[in-house]
DNA sequence: TTGAAAGCGTTACCAT
DNA sequence: ATGGTAACGCTTTCAA
């Protein structure tokens, strides 16, 4: 069929007229640069016949924009980020962005090379779960000028837009619930990071239980140990050497999925035995028998506010940009693993 | 910072060479067009320094290839999309291309739509998820000599490169696995549409019950009833109007989750009652209680071939390019949900 | 051993 | 009311 791409020049010249004059019509500025009806009608006509469409990549080297905007986070196929992602598809297709995503596996060094990959002027904008290790480059991006917004979350010694949840909280909401429901010794499961998430759901935690006579336990698995089969071992054990835990609250879903098969290998009866409440709500959650108590972070908040963060910058001029810094309340959903027996 | 990003006429007057030295320099071709030791030391040198990177928008624009590929499936936050997502990245860019998605919602509308803003040749190659209605346009791909991978499905009287699993003889395999624990009537939930993926098993199904001397009955679920608690809805009637069913086999995962919500509301004893088996195996279907018998599709041999057979057409002339069709394997994961009492 | 220049497909300024 | 043309940043052929 079609071999030969039609370009602009083939227009022009199949209609013995000029560039400019396809340009401006094809930009819709016909109107305005006062070009005939007749001509304006005969150039979309043959548009359409010979089904020409612009090249993206032509435009883009000419305008600056390349009207891409880079989705980089922890691991794609993590729940939690594919919802973002599906959520976030849509505004910025809605837009005229098209989204190119990428999975940093927080490993510092993978997600500096892929900045560097797209820094390359060939994206507009950046959407960024950062790693502690990430602050120069983050910081460089902010120097050229590139949109830039940090979710899930943040760094605190930098002006950057972002879009975060309230982690402390929720957090500490969530182990007040834990100790309402008669809890005494509440283990907390994180992972062993020194992300702002992380840490601000510790401190939440913390702050509840010094605000009770509650004793704390806490298990922070290695990060070298994400092998899944790892880290259910390590809660396991970590179950067995405190056998007076009688609440647990996993920092985020993976690891209360792992905690889930852990303790249902130790034949520990929720909730009876073993109250349980984590970070992060999943499809799944619901479905477990008991279901098992979740903090929900608002998934479609959290995407509108990206996108909004993001376009609000995309427009305007590096000088009078705004940098929407957000901060989302989450829901505590209470469902059978969590409540104490009456 | 660095206002004016660099180009490559920058540094080749900064060093008071052409910029053809420069570029020749920057694609490895210092010596193959034998310039001096010297001034390739001093060039590296400097764009070292001054931290240039290529344009890729220009390169591509001059090469006629811009290192994109296209992912377009159902829904990139379902589970099995996003975990091939993950999976063919690595891959992706380990070969220097980037990764655009897109959700269809096996809308063909707007997967048409999605199709036209690609090909406006910004992108080197489509992975796809087709949906029936799209055949012209995928038609019109291979018309273009786009590179192209279906997935997932294919559709059967286009000549295109694809991946799929053995749908048909996995189905008739988990079928014969219920009635062997002695199921006499088995349900089959599917969605109510023609993908080539979900008439496959449904044959499968069938070819099974023809076999032998069990009852089919089966639910479609029409995709226009496609809320999540439709879905649930419609399982339950179809399971309250059917109280002879002791089997149960969902067509794919999504489907089975709202079952088992649907099951546990109507107090079914899951296998004492009703076995259950479903397409497409889930982590979550490990950690239910009891675990959940499935199929498993297997990941990391689809995002590989799906590479492969991307790569094999990127790189050659339309003209000598290999249609790579490959059908895999898939397995079947027994668990508790599937066992008739002993 | 190096450089000039054409060209990829646009847009937009400046002419006419 | 239209058209010529430079420029975006790069690769590559041809010349020197």
């Amino acid at each position: 069929m079609a071999k030969k791409k039609t370009s602009i020049k083939d227009i022009a010249e199949a209609l013995g007229i000029s560039i400019t004059t396809v340009s401006f019509i094809l930009n819709g500025k016909a109107r305005e640069k006062r070009i005939s009806e007749e001509l304006t009608k005969k150039v979309e006509a043959y548009i359409d016949e010979v089904g020409y469409k612009p090249s993206h990549l032509a435009q883009s080297l000419r305008l600056g924009k390349s009207k891409v905007i880079v989705f980089m986070v922890e691991d794609i196929s993590n729940q939690f980020f594919a919802s973002i992602a599906r959520l976030i598809e849509e505004k910025a297709y809605k837009n005229g962005y098209k989204i190119i995503y990428c999975s940093t596996d927080n490993d510092d060094e993978k997600a500096n090379e892929l900045i560097n990959t797209f820094r390359t002027r060939s994206v507009d904008g950046f959407i960024i779960t950062p790693t502690p290790g990430l602050k120069p480059t983050i910081k460089s991006l902010l120097d050229e000028d590139l949109p830039l917004v940090l979710f899930d979350r943040w760094m605190p010694d930098l002006d950057t837009s972002y879009v975060i949840v309230e982690n402390r909280s929720s957090a500490r909401e969530a182990t007040h619930h834990l100790i309402s429901q008669g809890c005494k010794n509440i283990g907390f499961i994180t992972v062993d990071s020194d992300q702002s998430q992380m840490i601000d759901r510790m401190e939440g935690f913390q702050e509840a239980i010094d605000q009770s006579d509650t004793k704390a336990f806490v298990l922070k698995v290695p990060s070298s140990a994400f092998v899944k089969a790892l880290i259910a071992q390590k809660i396991q054990e970590f179950l067995a050497q405190n056998p007076q835990l009688d609440g647990l609250f996993f920092a985020t879903n993976y690891l209360a999925f792992e905690g889930l098969a852990a303790i249902t290998n130790l034949k520990k009866k929720i909730p009876q035995e073993l109250r349980v409440i984590s970070f992060d709500d999943h499809y799944f959650f619901n479905l477990y028998q008991p279901g098992i108590t979740a903090i929900e972070q608002p998934l479609e908040l959290i995407a509108d506010k990206l996108m909004e963060s993001m376009l609000c910058q995309l427009d305007k001029e590096p000088s009078k940009r705004v940098l929407l810094k957000t901060v989302l309340p989450n829901s505590l959903h209470v469902r059978g693993s969590s409540l104490g027996e009456e």
